[in-house]
DNA sequence: GCTTGTTTTAAATGATTGATTAAATTTTCT
DNA sequence: AGAAAATTTAATCAATCATTTAAAACAAGC
């Protein structure tokens, strides 16, 4: 009759293990039964409290790009923080972030490659025009701004896309690689400067 | 009874038509009946040349992964020339592939973060210990050598992977975005300089 | 403890998809 | 032309998968 409390409730787990799957697998790799496993609970409880498998996708979805976007437009678009100040906010809150959450840069691209539409124009708003541009427009008016923010976000994001192959390579292990991308965090602002300083 | 000269045979249709969707859908993603609708040809004959649709993939795969690592491991490991040429080299004849093949990138990242195994070790041994790492060494003993060639392949590929993303916030349109991109390859050489030239 | 509404389970259903088959057609060689 | 081989087609199979159903288990209020 009413909505008794447990420790998590039924409708959590499945999106948690949906969270862990999807961003694993992507969508088309992902079955419902993975799901409902990832969970330890029944199947047919996925079509219970999601209507199907694209309304809970879409459920994550939302999240995780927000993850993904949110946390790099809001120091960003920062008036009370310096360009400088900016890029090593993004460089180490944002490398921790990825970091904690590895499957999130390729699923973000991947979804957003198969399926434009999803990327909301909530998010996609809020990306441009933020105060990093005009700060970095009154640095580099020469430039476009956009390889600025491009390498900034190339430098962070790219090392962690190309985990998997670092590691088959043979290059280093895992624990040597997170102290690899640990130190990005100071290197990537003074590399950065000394781009934004070569005339 | 024997082999027939056509304009263009059935078997490579097939193979053609699978690359396309393979690299766009990825294999999960992938039905066999796209690839079969793409080619413009009967279900029953990809398995009729391949058995199946796992032994298409792996042709595909392969010849794909060849193209993304085995342009940049020739250019990089080459004796007869100087750190700064190979830069100019790959930023040109890189960025010129990655730009006739956009869905490369993503769909090896991808294909190699499911399975590792994909990756085989005749490429992955090529890729370490490149004339490029040894030169680079002699410029910057004091420093990780893998935090170089990751700046340079970063800024290379990340902003292919993120074109859907930049389309779909209206930041540039297509011609654009070519335009862009065509620029970073005299900026890369730049950039990677003062990155390299950075103590 | 009985009723009522909710949650969970097991089983089934129907659609999709990779793979196969057997017959038909075309090509190749003599 | 005619036999043999290769290629193509349509039909079908078998497995997988998302979704539905119906009944069972459970909790809450009286």
């Amino acid at each position: 009759m009413e909505k008794k409390e447990k420790d998590i409730s039924t409708e959590e787990k499945i999106k948690e293990a949906a969270r862990i799957v999807f961003t694993k697998k992507g969508f088309s790799g992902t079955r419902t039964r993975d799901i409902a496993e990832e969970a330890g609970l029944n199947l047919a409880l996925l079509n219970y409290y999601f209507r199907s498998k694209e309304k809970l996708f879409h459920i994550v979805m939302e999240e995780k790009f927000e993850q993904f976007f949110g946390m790099v437009i809001r120091l960003l678009d920062d008036e009370s923080t310096s360009l400088e100040k900016k890029v090593t906010a993004v460089a180490n809150d944002y490398i921790d972030m990825l970091l904690a959450n590895p499957d999130l840069p390729i699923f973000v691209l991947s979804e957003i490659k198969n399926n434009p539409a999803h990327f909301s124009d909530r998010i996609s708003g809020r990306l441009l025009k933020s105060v990093f541009f005009r700060q970095l427009n009154e640095v580099r008016p020469d430039m476009n701004v956009f390889h600025f923010i491009l390498n900034l976000l190339s430098m962070i994001i790219f090392p962690i896309l190309a985990q998997p192959i670092i590691s088959q390579v043979g290059a280093m292990k895992d624990k040597e690689f997170k102290k690899f991308i640990i130190e990005r965090k100071k290197l990537i602002p003074i590399w950065f400067n000394s781009i934004l300083n070569t005339k």
